[in-house]
DNA sequence: TCTTGACTTGGAGCTAACTCCAAGTGCTAT
DNA sequence: ATAGCACTTGGAGTTAGCTCCAAGTCAAGA
């Protein structure tokens, strides 16, 4: 599969595709004689997968450790495993964030809605 | 309030609140005779307020957007709730994006757990 | 054979959101 | 009055994550 086609498939630019591959995030990707890539559908499952683990804001530096990690073999597995627990707290952080602000999105909102007058207005002192 | 207690009260750097106010996220900061900023109650609040919502992602530029059509009256107010919805829609669909990619750790984690095992092995075909 | 078009590279440029710095000013305590 | 410290400014620098560009290569079709 050549970079335009899994550019297509992903949604993700040619340019950002090879991107990933200069910083380490899509090692060892196959290239024809002519030195032009080759994505196999293992490289497709990884583009996948860092395109899903992109969309939420993980790092690309962590994906590239995780990459690199998982390279290296079954003795790492304890460490992919660590570092997907840290994400996931980090993950579940971020979420817990969003969920406040949406809270108070709403609330806003609302306010909008019933009376038609900003809730800064309203409630001067207790707002939040 | 000056600048270094807003500063430890909210956890963010002088440099960034003299940054919101350059780009006029927060405008009409009262100061001294020697031109040193007083933050009043409403200033803390804005502070506030922006904190929860940059804390979900919402870019600077809608914030701005935002302020500024606060300080033009009430002749903004469906602007103004029109800009919350439309915060909120794509707020929602970051929220679904993370959910999607907990799921996914969560079931990465698990595969780890279960056998010491990566799934990418276990799984080559079916993985995602 | 010549052109077309997709690919290649290295490197520069861009945006968002800070973050840092140097040089200067002005209270306050000794 | 002088030292120290928190504040001021304008502007430069940083980081992440792309995005764009120029110049070149190669395979395929008219």
């Amino acid at each position: 599969m050549m970079i335009a086609e899994v550019s297509k498939k992903y949604d993700l630019s040619p340019d950002t595709l090879r991107y990933y591959e200069r910083v380490g995030l899509l090692p060892n990707i196959h290239r024809s004689k002519s030195g032009i890539r080759d994505y196999t559908e293992e490289d497709c499952r990884w583009i996948e997968f860092i395109k899903c683990m992109r969309s939420a804001g993980l790092p690309i530096e962590v994906l590239i450790e995780y990459v690199t990690l998982f390279q290296q073999g079954d003795a790492t597995i304890d460490k992919r495993k660590q570092l997907l627990i840290e994400q996931r707290v980090s993950l579940l952080q971020k979420m817990e964030d969003m969920r406040e602000t949406l809270e108070r999105l709403n609330f806003k909102i609302e306010s909008y809605e019933k009376a038609g007058v900003p809730c800064e207005k309203k409630l001067t002192k207790t707002e939040n």
